[in-house]
DNA sequence: AATGAAAAAAACTGGCT
DNA sequence: AGCCAGTTTTTTTCATT
C-alpha cells in the first residue's frame, strides 16, 4: 500500500513541508495530479497526521525547557490528571513512563521562575500528583519531530 | 514590531499550518494579500521557524520512545558527542541538562530491542559517554511543539 | 494508478491610499 | 500597512490510457 515511490515523496516533505506539490512532482519525476492523489491517499490513510507551524520558542518568551517526573499515587486516577495536564498549553508532552507510577511531561516556560509557578500552582495541586522531579534544559542541540523512514519496518 | 493582529494569524497557523491564506485572510478580516505579506515578514523575521509534516510513528514503525540520559565525563567531549548524536536519525532531540554533567536524549525506534540495540551500539561507544539511563515510554498522552502565545511576554 | 489538458483556486505583484 | 485589480502559479478535477 505504500511503495518507494509515496515513500520518497514522505522524505521529501519531512526534509520541508510546504513547498509546491509542482516542485514534489518533479522531483520524483512524475505528474503533479499523481503526486496530489498520493499525498490525499496518504493522509486519509494515516501516514500523515498534519502539518504544523514552528514558531521560534525564543521569540515569544519561552525559551525555558524543563522535564518534569510527575510521580502519582497510582490509583487509577490517571484519566483526570493526564485530562488536566493535557489543558495547560506549557505542557507539550505528556508521557506515562516505566517505573514506579509516574509520567514524564516536557514542558516549555519563560524562565525557571515561571517554571516553579507552573509546577506549584497548576501540577503539584492535581488530584493524584504526590510529588515532581524536575529537570531544567540548559542547552538544546537538536529538537524535530521527524521520524526514520528509510526502513523497511514499516506497517504496509 | 508585532501586533495583536500577527499574533492572531499565528494561532490560526498553529490550530492549523497549511490552511490557505484567503481563509487566514477571512479569519482575520483583512485582504489575503495584507495577511501574506505579514505572514512573509514573521517568516523573515524568525517568528515562523519554518512548516513540518507530522507522521505518524505507529505507521513506520517507530512506535518505541524512550528518553535516554546520556552521563558523560564532562572534560570537554562535547563537541563530538553531540556532533554524532545529532546524525543519529533515531535520536529527536538532544538537551544538555542541569545536573551532573548530562544529556538528555528522546529517541524513537521500533521496539524495545532496537532501542537497546541503538543504545549499545551507536549511543554507548561514544567518546566520553561514561554511562546511560533509559526510561521507556509505555504511552504517550500528548505530544506537541505548539508553544502558548496567548501571553504578553514575546520579544517584539 | 498515471497522464495531460482544462478549470478553479490560491499566491503573488504593483500601483495607490 | 492595507487594499484592489491584474497576473502568475498552483491545485484540483476529470476524461483517457
Amino acid at each position: 500500500m505504500i511503495d518507494d515511490i509515496s515513500l520518497n515523496i514522505l522524505k521529501i516533505l519531512q526534509q520541508k513541508a510546504r513547498i509546491p506539490n509542482v516542485e514534489v512532482a518533479r522531483q520524483v519525476g512524475m505528474a503533479p495530479s499523481a503526486v496530489l492523489e498520493r499525498i490525499r491517499k496518504l493522509e486519509k490513510m494515516g501516514y500523515i497526521d498534519g502539518y504544523e507551524v514552528r514558531l521560534n520558542p525564543e521569540r515569544f518568551g519561552k525559551s525555558q525547557v524543563a522535564f518534569i517526573q510527575v510521580h502519582t499515587s497510582g490509583k487509577t486516577e490517571g484519566q483526570g490528571l493526564v485530562k488536566t495536564l493535557s489543558g495547560l498549553p506549557q505542557v507539550q508532552e505528556i508521557h506515562y513512563v516505566a517505573g514506579k507510577d509516574s509520567y514524564l511531561l516536557k514542558v516549555r516556560e519563560t524562565d525557571t521562575q515561571a517554571l516553579g509557578r507552573l509546577i506549584r500552582e497548576r501540577i503539584a495541586p492535581i488530584k493524584g500528583v504526590t510529588g515532581t522531579t524536575t529537570t531544567i534544559v540548559m542547552n538544546t542541540f537538536k529538537e524535530t519531530a521527524r521520524i526514520p523512514i528509510d526502513d523497511q519496518d514499516l506497517i504496509r
